[in-house]
DNA sequence: TGTACATCAGTGAACGCGCGTTCACTGATGTAC
DNA sequence: TGTACATCAGTGAACGCGCGTTCACTGATGTAC
């Protein structure tokens, strides 16, 4: 027996992952160093190849764990349709749009990804397909095959819109694209409001 | 006078920013070194900064390149919905998801411009802007304000599902994504033929 | 209970390498006279 | 026409630095007896 209990490892590898998840989202994946990475999770750089094969091995591992959290969180909101609209209101918000490292990894890294080794790419699929398929059960249960592609316009839709906020420095047009973003992703919901409120994000605590 | 034509200078700092402008899309700009970029332009490092004040300037003045050719291209299609429907089709096809290199500088690169000084935030919104001012001129001519948050939703629908496209393993996957977001952006267009034929791109040189 | 040993998560210095940037120099071409 | 000089786009070596990765070592904790 180890001098440690045996899930103390796993659990410094969990808080790796999760402490990298916020880095790799806020700096990239090529400005992120191990070095930083490690530091955030208070360890130092020699301890890395204890818990991972490679840097692109973390990345992996951090796109399969955040996609797992987006799936998670999308759970806990409101059944059908509401919980969607609920998800797309915390996403298309400026909150959202100006916390990149608490907020959704495919707003924050889709092109980095597209770029990465098959590995991550493999992680990134298996989660995305997981994430589309949870909003494609809310759209129309009886319809699974159309669902599926409406959840995909949708999900594309949002990570755009929102990658554009970003990357504006205007914020007239940064806001204004939010703003028609979120009218159209809630007419295509068929949960539109002709004249909403002002306020913008409900609950959002992940993406 | 010097030995070289006054416009020699000037015909290789286009020169260097064309080719990096393919570099750049293809490997990310933390992915791209200086020698690398000016090795494309038939160059060594050393030159660089007769013709850029640092890296991030020639990424700045890539950005601007590469949207105005974006606009410039929009601008021989077809008039009217005509030519949008041509650049969207062009835009969601396998070619274009295969060649990053020639394609569009915001699916490849606009979560890095996110990131990016401000210089190049700067480049990117300018050039966003007149590039979405042109779809929106092509949409409804009548009611410039909706045309806007149309020409808008329709900009980040596509570069969100080229993205995806290009970030997903699984060929079914991205093959769905491109077919479904074409689909929903002939529909959001009001072009949206019933039963469209199986070919995909029909001209397409840039994005 | 006390001592010797085994385990192993984590440390921190070092590796070769490529990065962005600087700079003394080259050499082809022009002008001056 | 011929020679000396000026111009300047481009070369290529070097700078300090941080990268991803390796590895000999530490030291806290457990087991053996």
């Amino acid at each position: 027996m180890a001098r440690y209990g045996n899930e103390h490892k796993e659990e410094t590898r969990r808080r790796i992952i999760e402490s990298a998840g916020r880095r790799l989202k806020r700096d990239g994946i090529d400005g992120s160093g191990i070095a930083a990475l490690m530091a955030d999770a208070g360890l130092t750089n020699g301890a890395f190849y204890a818990h991972f094969a490679s840097k692109e091995d973390l990345v992996a591992s951090v796109v399969h764990e955040e996609l797992r959290l987006q799936s998670a969180t999308l759970s806990v909101l409101a059944p059908g349709v509401a919980g969607v609209e609920q998800l797309v209101r915390a996403y298309l918000s400026p909150k959202h749009r100006d916390h990149r490292e608490a907020g959704c990894p495919s707003a924050a890294l889709l092109d980095e990804i597209g770029r990465s080794a098959d590995v991550t790419k493999d992680a990134y699929t298996a989660g995305a397909k997981t994430f589309v398929d949870e909003i494609a059960a809310r759209l129309s249960p009886g319809d699974p095959e159309a669902a599926h592609g409406r959840a995909l316009i949708l999900f594309t839709m949002i990570i755009g819109t929102l990658q554009l906020s970003r990357a504006v420095t205007d914020p007239e047009l940064s806001d204004e694209a939010l703003a028609h973003g979120l009218r159209q992703a809630l007419v295509f919901l068929g949960v539109e409001h002709v004249a909403e409120p002002r306020h913008n994000q409900p609950t959002g605590e992940q993406q």
